[in-house]
RNA sequence: UGCCCCGUUGUGUAAUGGUAGCACAGCAGACUCUGGAUCUGUUUGUCUGGGUUCGAAUCCUAGCGGGGCAGCCA
């Protein structure tokens, strides 16, 4: 691979570099993907998948996907649907790579056995507390368990009771034996197995000891032939354990990497904290438009091309990272401005009556559909006496820099004519319900003969001709930047409780009538919207935003505000 | 307070002993029948102190700051 096309650089591509070098692994780069299967994926395991497969891709290597299922209690085949299906979605794939830590279970006691045999493993009668009280702290070294110089044969023996489901639950545990010394906690005799007489997903009833992660992972990683094991940061301090037990057993060597993993500031990331905003239906499930889940960005509009360019573009570090929305936000936009079809939707309704324009005409006037990919051709608006423009189009007592529809003012209607507005009419409550214009029939677009120069173009929808449609506003779901991190609060105080706002009264010109679910468009001046694909109907159709544009008047209007 | 890791503009990330660059955000301007898009310009940075060196973001050292670790979770 040439210097050039190399994707992205850094400390984890120097690494395999390295190893390629010196021939570390013949050559090959194998790596995976290991999520549990006990939530939806989000976008920070969008960054490890991206990363992980993104390095196959890259030096012609291959990525596993593996389910790390070794705890039955709290994993289910739901999360491992959907995980393959977001992986799926994402843009990549695992061929028939499909594998699962529980595949391993009879090689994992296989290899228990051999280190039991090797004096390397034990069998402890200790309770969890008993446990725990001689582990010791950070700061003081741990106590050797009473049971930790049982007899090879009366381990082997233990041991196996324990897998025939000889004992209860919590009774016995298997142990590897290093160090109770260790100022490393992990290497102060780890837990291997413990008796768990739950229903595997995969397994069923065979099993009734489950072997834990630090068991588990690099054997799996060894038995896959995987070279670099790419993990999060908080796992730096296994790797001993890691290298330990694999060299105890003489197997394939993979190496353990660790980055930082990705935080995005207004919202949270552990699956602890997005399960109970599911389970208090804080949010509409996993795939909520809100949630910084795969599922919940697809359904936000999301393209899996942002996303990806949004994880490969924030790089791969060890520094602890918060990564601002606005750069996801900045992502969805790059990529659906070069593809989404434009379309004029009014989200507030105001109308408008042109009075003197004829009576029952309609005029097609010509549209572009995307003016960034002429391929995508142009299209017919019909024009009315009668239209609706946007409530924000107008305003009665205008400030400075205020370009738009005003009394007296002018503005051209896009892809039509320049109106003038003559009169404001109000309820009895003094709401602006209704405008009175005229337009000059020598402004029409494109063949404008008037010579008239307005500062604004705003968009309309023809009155008669509109479809009705439900739109959902989306905005971040906690109103701090660190939701998690607040030592004092907890995170659900941080909600922000106008996160989403229904509008019920959207006029949207006729070409949206039949948009499909998971359609997505953008609305001019307005912002990227989809079709949602779970309430969206024929009849009723909803639509979500995605993200607004870029809107250079709300940040003046913030301005003059401070 | 033991061990491990990390400190580069507001946020991320490059520079691997030789001009501190890029993206987003910000600001200013050009253009515009989307206040969109596009284009141009631009403000802000190597945690601190010592040392090595002709030369240090980079190597050494001391300090300071941040994060992780005491699940039979992963």
């Amino acid at each position: 691979m040439s210097e050039e096309i190399k994707k992205s650089s850094n400390f984890i591509t120097e690494i395999i570099d390295e190893h390629l070098k010196t021939n570390k692994y013949q050559g090959k780069v194998h790596t995976r993907f290991p999520p549990e299967p006990n939530g939806y994926l989000h976008i920070g395991h969008a960054k490890s998948i991206c990363l992980n497969f993104g390095l196959a891709r890259d030096y012609n290597g291959l990525c596993n996907l593996r389910f790390d299922d070794t705890n039955p209690t709290k994993e289910d085949i739901e999360y491992v649907d959907s995980i393959k299906e977001d992986i799926k979605w994402l843009g990549f794939t695992w061929d028939e790579r499909e594998y699962y830590a529980s595949d391993y279970f009879d090689k994992l006691y296989e290899f228990a056995v051999q280190l039991i045999k090797k004096g390397k493993a034990y069998v402890d009668s200790s309770s969890a507390e008993e446990i725990k009280a001689l582990r010791g702290t950070p700061t003081e070294p741990g106590k050797n368990s009473p049971y930790r110089d049982r007899p090879i044969e009366e381990n082997l023996e233990l041991f196996e009771k324990m897998k025939n489901g000889e004992f209860n639950e919590g009774k016995y545990v298997l142990r590897a034996k290093i160090d109770m010394a260790s100022p490393n906690l992990n290497m102060r005799d780890p837990i291997m197995y413990r008796i768990r007489f739950a229903e595997h997903h995969r397994t069923g009833n065979k099993w009734c000891i489950y072997p834990t992660y630090d068991w588990a992972h690099g054997q799996s990683d060894s038995i896959e032939g995987i070279t670099h094991s790419i993990c999060t940061l908080e796992f730096e301090n296994h790797r001993p354990l890691y290298n330990w037990f694999i060299e105890e057993l003489g197997i394939h060597h993979s190496q353990q990497i660790e980055f930082a993993r990705l935080n995005l500031n207004y919202t949270v990331m552990s699956k602890r904290k997005l399960l109970k905003l599911v389970e208090d239906k804080i949010v509409d499930g996993w795939d909520d438009p809100r949630m910084p889940t795969i599922s919940g960005l697809r359904r936000r509009g999301y393209t899996p091309e942002s996303i990806r360019n949004f994880a490969e573009g924030v790089g791969v570090a060890k520094r602890d990272n918060t990564i601002d929305v606005a750069l996801l936000e900045f992502r969805v936009r790059e990529d659906l401005n070069k593809k989404a079809q434009r379309v004029m939707s009014v989200l507030r309704p105001l109308k408008v009556v042109i009075t003197n324009y004829p009576d029952g005409k309609v005029e097609l006037m010509e549209a572009v559909n995307n003016p960034e990919d002429e391929t995508m051709g142009t299209r017919e608006v019909p024009f009315t006496k009668e239209i609706y423009i946007e409530h924000d189009d107008f305003m009665e007592d205008p400030p400075k820099k205020y370009f738009r529809l005003s009394p007296g003012n002018e503005v051209r209607l896009r892809y039509a004519y320049i109106i003038k507005c003559e009169e404001v009419i109000k309820d009895s409550e003094g709401n602006i319900t209704e405008l009175r214009c005229t337009y000059d029939p020598e402004t029409k677009s494109g063949h404008d003969t008037s010579g008239k120069k307005v500062k604004a173009t705003i968009h309309w929808v023809s009155a008669e001709h509109a479809v009705n449609a439900e739109v959902r506003l989306y905005d971040r779901l906690f109103s701090y930047e660190d939701p998690a991190g607040a030592k004092e609060k907890d995170f659900m105080e941080y909600l922000n409780p106008s996160s989403l706002e229904i509008l019920n009264d959207c006029k949207l010109e006729p070409y949206l009538k039949d948009a499909k679910k998971g359609d997505k468009f953008q609305f001019e001046r307005l912002g990227y919207f989809c079709v949602d694909t779970k309430y969206s109907t024929d009849e009723n159709l909803v639509f979500n935003r995605t993200v607004t544009l870029r809107d250079t008047w709300a940040k003046i209007q913030k301005n003059s505000e401070q």
